[in-house]
DNA sequence: AACTAAATGTAGCCTAGGCTACACTTTGGC
DNA sequence: GCCAAAGTGTAGCCTAGGCTACATTTAGTT
């Protein structure tokens, strides 16, 4: 067998190849790469229980991005499955979509709820939880809902 | 004046605009384009604080992606002035490179810190940190380290 | 029924952040 | 002092998510 030639500069700390953090930040990219999905679920559903109708432009409007940023996004959504949409039709959430939706919503309010139960004023609660709620764990929430039940 | 003609469909709930949520979600996607850098920025001061050499292989290692993109991310940390690095010859920070660096090596515990005060065990929250921590205002952090040092 | 504003859709461009494949430097071991 | 392995750099490709500009459809007013 070829001997180890070369080994280079003594690598320092030598540290055991450190998957851990590897791992981390792994999942903290995956978790940004769903993260635009998610707030158009939750807003399509939230349209589409208050006005009836949930069109592009008004996506968009909300969101603060054209009209033609929406409709690529909308796109999207459909090939994940979690809306419909036909030209001009407006936008309808599939049944995978409503429970996204229905999730994010529910995990939105937790986490406003947890941030100002810390003392985080109410506007700063929920600025940050539009940012932090993607990066949520089901372990996290769960220890948000206990945390909340006793101090409450 | 030309009378303002068609008003299409009446717009369901008519909602003033919604500039807020607009604003919100702007902000959250601003947050996420300074997210790698940060994360880069404090894992070479981490480098250069243990081992004293801070290398694009390394870099990848740690972050868990291709030493290309290690690279590529670097060339961006130059141009926005917060690195500096000769072919061949290491990673190192600027003045305003250590600075953010501190920042979020700072703000990584206190959210790590805040967690686990709120009962996320610890593998969860060192996880939901690495994702968490870029959205976290000033305001929140400030809340953040009240709160830890009322609840101990 | 026609006209026109608004909404919708399409095309094409850009940047960030991934990747693989290939080329070139460095440097430790012999 | 050679030389190959490891590290570094470059090129080119891809997707997501922005944008503007232009084309098309819809529907309210007259």
């Amino acid at each position: 067998m070829p001997p180890t030639r070369a080994a280079r500069r003594p690598a320092a700390t030598e540290l055991p190849a450190e998957p851990t953090q590897a791992r981390r930040f792994g999942k903290a990219r995956t978790a940004q790469s769903t993260a635009l999905l998610e707030d158009y679920a939750e807003l399509i559903a939230d349209l589409l229980a208050s006005g009836g109708e949930a069109r592009p432009t008004d996506i968009a409007r909300r969101l603060g991005v054209s009209h033609a940023t929406a409709i690529k996004t909308i796109a999207r959504l459909k090939r994940e499955g979690l809306a419909t949409a036909r030209p001009y039709r407006g936008v309808f959430l599939t049944e995978a979509g409503e429970a996204l939706a229905a999730r994010v919503k529910s995990r939105h309010r937790l986490v406003v709820d947890l941030l100002r139960a810390v003392g985080v004023p109410s506007e700063a609660a929920e600025q940050d939880a539009e940012g932090i709620e993607h990066h949520v764990s089901d372990t996290t929430l769960l220890a948000f809902g206990r945390f909340l039940k006793a101090h409450g």
